[in-house]
DNA sequence: TGGCTGTCCTCTGTCAACAGTTTGCGATCA
DNA sequence: TGATCGCAAACTGTTGACAGAGGACAGCCA
């Protein structure tokens, strides 16, 4: 079988780039970007790059007419606003998924939270490396919502990964977080809508309890 | 005090148009926009042509690469997820109103609530016509969360408006649903953010279950 | 007759350039 | 000395043009 040529648009290469440039911190918070210079450091013409930068408006950066483009700023407020989306959304989303979850998936998960204890034990951190590590964006997956898969991924874990740049966690944070998991986890094992939601969104409200006490 | 020069953009301008056009009608779901066709008989270039349509994407449109844009297309199973992400970041919103909002807010949706009620005896209909009295849009507002006002709107009102061009409600829905409104006004006015949360929820599955039964 | 192929046209992705605006800096004046 | 004004540089919003890709249609071959 032949491979499929992967043409990738400029705009999506760019778009990656910039992603990655602000959530590993190359780019900061309030850090102007333009677009002249964009175009100029990577050779090639604006248009692109405008097109990348206004995929982003919202989400990473925030646009100001005619003055250009700056990287989004995050106070104690807009991280508890991010919060209580997160909590609505990733709430439903278990409430779905555990109407949904096939016994491959829930094997499947399981596994990964197995990896995740021992990455706890070994380092007593719970850095996801890939968002195919991720617990909870398995759960967006399951959940079968494209709508709600869409904006987690798009509008909430960007912005948290800014967040999570600058800020450490609390230590015994992550056997906490890996404790609530197992609950989430067995309550979609048990094909229980109602208690994944709330073991979900007890979850994240403790996240959000521990972030911000830290600030 | 001197009245600020609007200067809009021909990017946002577009935007509206489009929208507008979408929203009712003139442009039917599953429709292609092409860009150059919509540069000549707006009489401007492509650059916010191209700009306006990729605000829309995964709102009111969808892209193919190298092929174009087209109106998006709303089946049974698109609209029962837009109902599950309404229910959860409305159901947010309420609860945080609940713990917002101001005795003036209160009497101001109070009056909204009155002059629906009057509507409904006049009609039969529960059509709202501007943003402003809409109820769902004052309780996002109330809410004091920016993210979830800013999406309900861009990504689920949006949608919404599409799907009640060619659908019809159920005689006796709007009574129905001004008598859930009032339900969720009630826990909002007690400061309950759990009772308003749950009327909320219950109001939109309500919702959720007259509309679909319909297809 | 049915499927493949080549051609033409239109459209998207990208580029380079122009006009008007914002910003920063230096000069001017009180 | 401090604030204001004017100018120059850089940038954004917009335009028109070009190259390559997709789609439609007619002609060709089995």
């Amino acid at each position: 079988m032949v491979e499929p040529i992967r043409l990738n648009s400029l705009a999506s290469e760019v778009f990656d780039r910039v992603v990655d440039a602000i959530t590993s911190g190359e780019f900061e918070p309030g850090e102007k970007l333009s677009e002249s210079n964009l175009a100029r450091e990577l050779g090639i013409s604006r248009g692109p790059i405008r097109e990348a930068l206004q995929r982003l408006e919202g989400k990473l950066v925030q646009r100001v007419p005619r003055v250009g483009v700056r990287v989004i700023e995050f106070g104690a407020d807009e991280l508890r606003q991010l919060f209580y989306l997160r909590e609505a959304m990733e709430g439903m989303a278990a409430r779905l998924a555990a109407e949904n979850v096939s016994d491959d998936w829930l094997a499947e998960v399981e596994g990964m939270l197995g990896r995740h204890g021992q990455s706890i034990r070994d380092s007593h951190s719970y850095r996801q490396k890939s968002t195919d590590e991720d617990f909870h964006f398995a759960i967006a997956r399951a959940s079968g919502c494209a709508n709600i898969e869409r904006l987690l991924l798009s509008e909430v874990y960007y912005q948290l990964r800014i967040h999570r740049l600058k800020s450490s966690t609390r230590p015994g944070r992550a056997e906490e977080a890996l404790a609530e998991h197992r609950a989430i986890f067995d309550r979609l094992r048990a094909r229980d809508p109602d208690g994944a939601e709330a073991a979900m969104r007890a979850h994240i409200r403790s996240a959000r309890e521990s972030t911000l006490s830290l600030l």
